[in-house]
DNA sequence: TTCATTTCTTAACCTACATCAATGCACATC
DNA sequence: GATGTGCATTGATGTAGGTTAAGAAATGAA
């Protein structure tokens, strides 16, 4: 029995430290998960827009790692963890492992102006729709680095 | 039907860009993936000791992205993706996912000595069997700089 | 034991990116 | 129109970690 849920931009479904946190699944709209350090900076994790689910994995009786808000005026379905378990395709699972792998890979070895254009290919239409600050952020880097490479890269054209 | 298989220390079982790729358990020993970038730089992304299986999560038509070698004298079985995919818990799998969440977090918001200490507190046993610069590459740094802010770390006790 | 190989450390210098601060710009709202 | 707010850009300066090179220490082979 899923229930459709409407949230306003700027609306938070999740901070850190809660307890039995759900899965949600973007029908319109996009969501994001992020971080904040000791020093207050956020630390964008994941987007997610329509068709694609978000969720901290943490097990369901910690408290999670990740804040979840809206970036748009959004529709999600939430989902138990448990029942998300049952129905979610091992492929799908998997598949996620192997994006993360080259994150963590990409993190480690290449430089910040490789990650944003690897990051402009794989998500164009995710760059049309946040902030460039948001997409450093995803990155690692600060806006003020991002808007300097980004220069750079046209310069060198 | 599985078969087991002795590897030497050092001996490759695959590399960057091999097809049709395996899952491989360790029994005994310990194995690591690792990536080469272009400056012929190694990053290693992954141990597995005792217990642990180690793969490059690709398609499995597809050219894999990391190669696997054995640190150790070990022992492993082979597994076929799909048949891995048939047998493997999804707690296992979503488990995965939230170290590694973590991993990417901790690359984006902590510095080099921070990562260190969460990586001994996690694998300590990881810690004694692998010479330091394998940690340095696990964490994203030089050796040199590991040896520094380790030095760092005690002076400041 | 000796010799070779690998690993760890240290130091000097370099670079990518962070921080801090100011400015300009696009958009809202009034 | 004026005024506010968030975002992008730019400049000056700071710093974590990279690079290079050398020596010390550990490990292993003969």
């Amino acid at each position: 029995m899923l229930k459709s849920m409407k949230v306003n931009k700027g609306q938070i479904l999740q901070r850190k430290g809660e307890l039995y946190t759900k899965v949600y699944a973007v029908e319109t709209g996009l969501l994001r998960s992020f971080t904040i350090d000791e020093k207050g900076k956020e630390h964008i994790f994941a987007f997610a827009h329509e068709g694609w689910t978000i969720a901290d994995l943490c097990e369901v009786t910690d408290p999670c790692e990740l804040f979840i808000d809206a970036l748009e005026e959004s529709t999600v379905t939430i989902i138990e963890k448990e029942e998300r378990k049952k129905q979610v395709d091992i492929n799908t699972v998997v598949n996620r492992i192997f994006v993360l792998q080259n994150r963590v890979i990409m993190l480690m070895s290449a430089p910040a102006i490789e990650r944003y254009e690897h990051f402009v290919k794989i998500y164009p239409n995710i760059v049309q729709r946040v902030p460039q600050k948001m997409i450093a952020s995803y990155l690692g880097i600060t806006p003020e680095a991002l808007s300097r490479v980004r220069k750079e890269r046209t310069k060198a054209k």
